[in-house]
DNA sequence: GTCTATATGTAGATAGAC
DNA sequence: GTCTATCTACATATAGAC
């Protein structure tokens, strides 16, 4: 969003305020994250990244800019990640099947909510926190759903007789299976009697409920 | 929690005091429900509710007490009708089939969340912030818990063979879906590409794709 | 780029009059 | 039971020195 700091650089080299830059947008992830937006104050941001308010003011700008810049820091590697993955599936050779397609949209995120780098699983708990979200969703929605149509055509495709309007709500609830995984890990953990693990623990479980699902809304009359 | 107002109720005569207490509940249920409860602040409740800020205070405590109350005021109401259901679903002899559970077990909450009165509205959608919700869920989800639970148990006879714990896993799957049709209308409406009609709008398309979902689940190696 | 300092508003909670 | 008044703490945001 505010690109002061980097309007300062005429050249190719990365200073330290791109490391401080760094360091405050990822406070930002993990605590926005783990408290959400309300009750996360922009002292604690600064306290969290070792600098000082005024910083975090300088970088992220308002507090709503500073949320949209954490988002957008990254969302272009799972949306990259998935179109890389769907394209794959189309080189293959005729329409995927809808498993590969599920598979391909779930997994990635799945895989950077397991990760072992806290940061991007901070950041995939902060997607399921802020899409999930009535009140954050017109404001970040844009940013994930073109992929999600994508599938949805890609979908659509392997079950031409479904009616288009229940196989995209079948993607919903699908989209909501797989971010409960990370948002609700507490939930998950007191109904089943187990610790959770990590979401990738669940990923066939996942993908077999889904499949299971979409499938049944597809034959439905 | 707090039953000062109660207290001071020496026969059975219901004062202004507890119509103020209903609509210092109903407030702070309206906006704990529309914002979350770290952007509610109590004045605004109190605005809301049109009392003064002491008033609130009275009434619910601390914030914190405020929402538990608002919570288990209407616990019952949902609890007693799952366990209601379910009752009669084996009352009608031999045991329940799957669909008919998944059916008791999401119907009541479907129809909270579309009923016409705003205020069983509002609690309805508070419930789908505050269990899916890490952060929240140790304090609350022991309110509702113990009903699926029992639930869990009748789709464990229905479904001898399954892995149990696939099982418990293909239920929490099943109520973020639920809940997911209350607490991310935008979500929905923005991928499916039409406005989000009632909860109660995808009832039967939600049930087809949670019994799918289960269904391959308990048949999976 | 980063700091300190501060302007300005709002938060939760409660004490005490009525 | 309800109101007014206030305590204390913390919030966001920014101006200006370095």
């Amino acid at each position: 969003m505010t690109d002061k700091a980097a309007s300062t650089q005429t050249d190719g080299r990365i200073l330290r305020g791109e490391a401080t830059r760094e360091r405050v947008l990822d406070a930002a992830e993990r605590l926005f994250a783990a408290q959400g937006f309300d009750a996360t104050s922009i002292r604690r941001i600064a306290a969290e990244a070792g600098v000082t308010l005024g910083v975090v003011g300088f970088h992220g700008g308002a507090k709503q800019d500073l949320i949209r810049t954490v988002l957008e820091r990254r969302v272009e590697a799972l949306n990259s990640k998935r179109r890389a993955r769907l394209a794959e599936l189309r080189a293959a050779g005729s329409p995927p099947a809808l498993r590969d397609l599920v598979d391909a949209y779930l997994t990635p995120y799945l895989e950077y909510a397991s990760q072992g780098d806290p940061q991007w699983r901070a950041y995939a708990r902060l997607i399921a926190r802020i899409v999930s979200d009535d009140r954050w969703y017109p404001a970040v929605g844009g940013l994930y759903d073109p992929v999600a149509r994508e599938y949805l055509h890609a979908m659509q495709q392997a079950r031409p007789d479904a009616a288009q309007q229940e196989l995209a709500t079948a993607l919903t609830l699908t989209v909501a299976s797989m971010l409960s995984l990370v948002a609700s890990r507490a939930r998950i953990a007191g109904l089943s009697g187990r610790d959770a693990g990590s979401p990738m623990d669940y990923r066939d479980t996942l993908i077999t409920f889904c499949l299971g699902g979409i499938d049944a809304v597809s034959r439905a009359p």
